[in-house]
DNA sequence: CTGAAAGCGCTAACAA
DNA sequence: TTGTTAGCGCTTTCAG
């Protein structure tokens, strides 16, 4: 069995307070100090995190839900989090839900009953009214990507809307007025405001946006073939088309090629996130891009901040920040 | 502040034992159980997982400790085993030690002083002598795609001689004979195992292996493009290449767009893992691909039975099941 | 089947 | 500074 601090206790002859003191940056006499070294050394002694989590009620441990771990644009994001809530003594546990509104039910009970100290996340749905139990227990919820209802948090958001206006908007100014778009689902805040971008976009060059010039996909490559079929095959005189997310990005591809249409000759084309793909692909695509690292990094501090504010007494207002997207240029526009 | 137990043996008049029977599905009288479901509901309570973890010494917690989440190959494997691990009631605690073996060491402390009850790593370096704190306490080691001197423990590998081979094999059966190859780290086991893989391939078809025909990359996609620019380089006559992962695969071929050379006329070319990468790419991409989603089934199984073991007596021999890469045609390979 | 009581390893008053 | 003591919320004997 692992050593507690009673054996350290023990073996030093020094009381349990001392040892916790040492443990906890207190101030120890400098000779006991060596000693209690010595004995940690000898008994292989290791602080017990659960124990010391029972007592304080913080486990120093943050729950993250997200739609898919598979999904690039999370991908970076959660790597970049772990490693920022690592190296400020924060685990993380994170569950992949899979896009699937009850399964993040689950992992809130799941990440309840474990006691997570905070929760990240990226909902699928609409309304948060399903997290109260964490906002109620005083504990920091921190939104990603994704505004919610019926629910006081912080958020951190990519200005959605504004990208995909000013993609629609280069595809305007080099001249096409039947462009398509490929949006996410319906119900997911991200590709309504994207796609609401796009309609802005045209609304303001004086044309009507057309239902039949927007397919809905799911932001998987599948949906994204699919629905570059259903676009090309519904749209004879489409010359462009806007894609809203990575995965979609790479389905339109596969579909393109399959189809034998040549970009940008045939059609013109701005892809969503992914510079490196954007870059393997022939001719490179334009497309827009998130900046991952940054979200991550706000999001990070966000929760950091809330975590720290708790000790103390007042707590700020929520905050909602909005980053700001990048436009990489590619040859897939004519 | 949260119910407990307490809190539900109070209300409900019953005494503790009663409640932490009913809680671990023991026999309850119907009459108490319908009791203490009511008081359950009403007081809003919640097992506190960390007290339990605390008195059992069982977190119901596996660490998994990887080189890099944004790795494809990686997140698809950590996706499905967490989503398995979860289905059993374990959740999971990720490190991505950025393929740094000193965060690695430094992953192995933190998830000890967590207590997680067992550990999925894929190792960077070659030994695991720092895993022996682990296997010490009793507690259960899987090792993914890599294998460790220096410790006992199951390990969930491919085939990856037998992929390089026969992905060569395939360069010289079209004829080809200076055929490069796109390795990874020479320290990291996968690595080596394809190139010797790729020597052996080579030397049965009577040729030597031209180191110059070999280039070191890193695993990354920037290491892909930079090893792709010298092969071309220094070798004037080399009329194929095999890549021997993703993210290389895909910086090769962002730097032969890059020089603009023709995939199959002028270069052949044989890729690893990512169907839909190599399906988006023109021509369609030749590749190899691992099975993650059964090298993720078998992680689990073999984790999950070590997990259940424990409580038994004795424990079967360690196992090492090796899995089989497929091979996906493409129109790179001329 | 149920209640009482002990204790998992740690922290945090409080005294000394 | 250091020692003593009392729990954190739960499981688990052991009686009843």
């Amino acid at each position: 069995m692992a050593a507690t601090i009673k054996d350290i206790a023990k073996q030093t002859g020094l009381g349990l307070a001392t040892i916790s003191s040492y443990l906890n940056g207190g101030n120890v006499r400098e000779k006991n100090r060596v000693k209690i070294e010595a004995a940690i050394e000898e008994l292989h002694f290791e602080v017990n995190e659960v124990a010391r989590g029972l007592k304080t009620n913080k486990t120093k441990i943050i729950g993250i839900i997200i739609p898919e771990l598979n999904n690039i644009f999370c991908a970076e994001i959660i790597t970049e989090v772990e490693d920022l809530l690592r190296s400020h003594g924060y685990a993380t546990m994170i569950c992949d839900c899979r896009t699937d509104e009850r399964r993040e039910e689950e992992a809130v009970e799941f990440l309840l009953h474990r006691r997570v100290d905070g929760l990240i996340i990226m909902p699928s749905g609409r309304s948060g009214k399903y997290l109260e139990k964490f906002t109620k227990a005083g504990k920091p919820v921190v939104l990603i990507d994704r505004k919610l209802k019926d629910i006081d948090c912080d958020s951190v958001l990519v200005d959605n809307e504004g990208a995909a206006e000013d993609a629609v908007n280069r595809l305007l100014k080099a001249g096409h007025t039947r462009i398509g778009m490929i949006a996410g689902p319906k119900d997911i805040y991200t590709a309504q405001e994207r796609y609401s971008g796009y309609c802005k976009a045209l609304e303001q060059a004086g044309i009507r946006p057309d239902a039949k010039l927007a397919a809905w996909g799911n932001y998987t490559i599948e949906g994204g073939a699919d629905a570059m079929k259903e676009l090309v095959r519904e749209n004879p005189d489409m010359t462009a088309v806007f894609v809203s997310n990575y995965e979609m990005t790479m389905g339109a591809i596969i579909q393109i090629n399959e189809l034998g249409i040549r970009i940008p000759e045939e059609l013109s084309f701005i892809g969503f996130d992914n510079v490196e793909f954007a870059k393997a692909s022939i001719p490179k695509l334009s497309i827009v891009t998130q900046p991952t690292k940054e979200i991550a990094r706000n999001v990070s501090e966000l929760m950091l901040g809330r975590l720290e504010e708790a000790e103390e007494a007042e707590r700020k207002e929520y905050e909602t920040v909005r980053l700001t997207t990048s436009f990489v240029e590619g040859r897939s526009v004519l």
